[in-house]
DNA sequence: GTGATACCTGAACGGATGTTCAAGTGTTTG
DNA sequence: CAAACACTTGAACATCCGTTCAGGTATCAC
């Protein structure tokens, strides 16, 4: 059984309270939502949803230095949410993937939810 | 505009780059999203989505204090991520609704895909 | 070459976070 | 009533995280 049907019967279906998440992979879990918990790489992350930004640029939308954002873009690299080609002097990240859009709306739904949701 | 549509245009469309989340919105994507930063959170979550289960019987699934969990279990009630009914002594917990479902399998594909994806 | 530009990196500092421990509330049992 | 049980809560403490700051690399203009 692979790690990823192994968690999604842990999490998705009515298995005994043993089959809990290994520590593994809830860790790999936490990294990656982690990474999502902060106000700062969400705005980097929309800034980048527009179109492809260099990193000056990017910085000066989200108002953040340089320096802070580009320690950020190597955490959102890390975890593949962003991708770059250098052109000239300049990089231009863009965002890798749709996960993050669905990510996004997903949590959107959950918090605009009425509290019986 | 409703929050969530100014957000959604933001994150989803072809705007302009001053078109990011605003930084209450984005506050409160990561707070939601900070809540699933923790690895024994996951692994309490995993647990609820088997049955329904009281506090010492979760405590012992995960391996953790109950005084621990009891405090995470807090902070998934604000984020409304869990539910509980008190039943004597014992206090049952369980999962709230679907969105975490969803949410840890748009996660498990990202973190699956290859390095290209 | 020198200087300016664009970006990255490492150390350090301050604030946030998760655990433990001790004490508290409420409920059931004898 | 007292004692045991199930759970919660607040404070303390250690760790983690994101920023700033100073300095580093690489590219372009002159």
């Amino acid at each position: 059984m692979s790690d990823s049907e192994e968690a999604i019967q842990a999490i998705g279906e009515n298995a005994p309270v043993s089959e809990i998440l290994s520590v593994e992979k809830a860790q790999r879990m936490a990294e990656f939502f982690g990474v999502l918990g902060d106000p700062n790489r969400w705005r980097i992350l929309s800034a980048l949803a527009s179109r492809e930004l260099p990193v000056g640029e990017l910085a000066e939308a989200v108002e953040m230095s340089e320096s802070a954002v580009s320690h950020q873009l190597r955490v959102l690299r890390t975890m593949r949410l962003v991708s770059y080609r250098k052109r000239g002097r300049n990089v231009y990240y863009c965002l890798k993937d749709k996960h993050i859009f669905n990510l996004y709306q997903e949590a959107s739904e959950h918090l605009d939810e009425p509290d019986d949701g």
